[in-house]
DNA sequence: ATTCATGCAAACAATTTGCACGATC
DNA sequence: GATCGTGCAAATTGTTTGCATGAAT
């Protein structure tokens, strides 16, 4: 049950929350942490991003294709998944503000977190996609 | 570009839409199709299921721990997963109503999609939990 | 000192792919 | 009869695990 410091603990929770909103991978984590601590493993970047999912310092985010990616949960917040260049971006919504208490007392589910994913094209391919207008 | 109209395809489809708030996972449905038909390979389902979501005719579903479960996507409807028996449900919400409009205007994305998972504790794992009082 | 965490490699689970054959248009 | 889909096995990807060693309490 104690938990210990160590300092790939640490390193791993401040690498994901230094990438501001890039949301990244265990394996993007592991990839970064590697130029300053080469000996660092992957089982420990993986080991740890669950750790601190579990303690709540951590979202973990599924997203339809690939790897999950991970997030600083400072408030709650949507994410929007673009299917074409696959970027992760975060957006809060106002409609969201009474759909955790609506859930909870339909359904009769203690709700302990809510991940909301919309799938659509952003705005920049949407650009491109007019602009090789052969498809 | 011209899809065929195969037996598996077929198949696969009913399988899904048999079950009906199952959710099955591709493994599943393998699974069950196995028994009438032996000869049918774990791939062709695969295929089959990517094909049918990216079709529309099937949501894929990704939950926290363990395979896509597939769904017939009859309305836009959020979905309920429980931690503890794992079970997935569906639920619609009114809330919803608006959320898609809004990310769309203010983000600017074309939005095709939009997937939510609760993730808590079902009315059957709380009173479970509340009996089973050592924890 | 105890025991939790690390690093490594091997194991695992879910899914995808290459290829020859078979089925559908 | 052209080519899309299937079945099989092998390959990939993402993640977990066993174990001996190292570090934090």
């Amino acid at each position: 049950m104690a938990q210990r410091n160590t300092v790939q603990r640490a390193l791993v929770l401040k690498t994901v929350q230094g990438m501001q909103g890039a949301h990244p991978t265990a394996d993007e984590v592991f990839s970064y942490l590697k130029v300053a601590q080469p000996a660092i493993s992957r089982a420990t970047v993986y080991r740890n991003l669950a750790v601190l999912h579990e303690n709540g310092v951590l979202n973990r985010l599924k997203v339809p294709q690939g790897a999950d990616r991970y997030d600083t949960p400072a408030t709650t917040h949507q994410h929007l998944h673009c299917i074409i260049c696959g970027k992760v971006e975060d957006i809060t919504l106002e409609s969201f503000k009474n759909t955790l208490e609506e859930a909870q007392s339909k359904a009769g589910y203690r709700i302990l977190n809510q991940e909301t994913v919309f799938e659509g094209v952003c705005p920049a391919c949407q650009i491109k996609k007019r602009e090789g207008e052969k498809e």
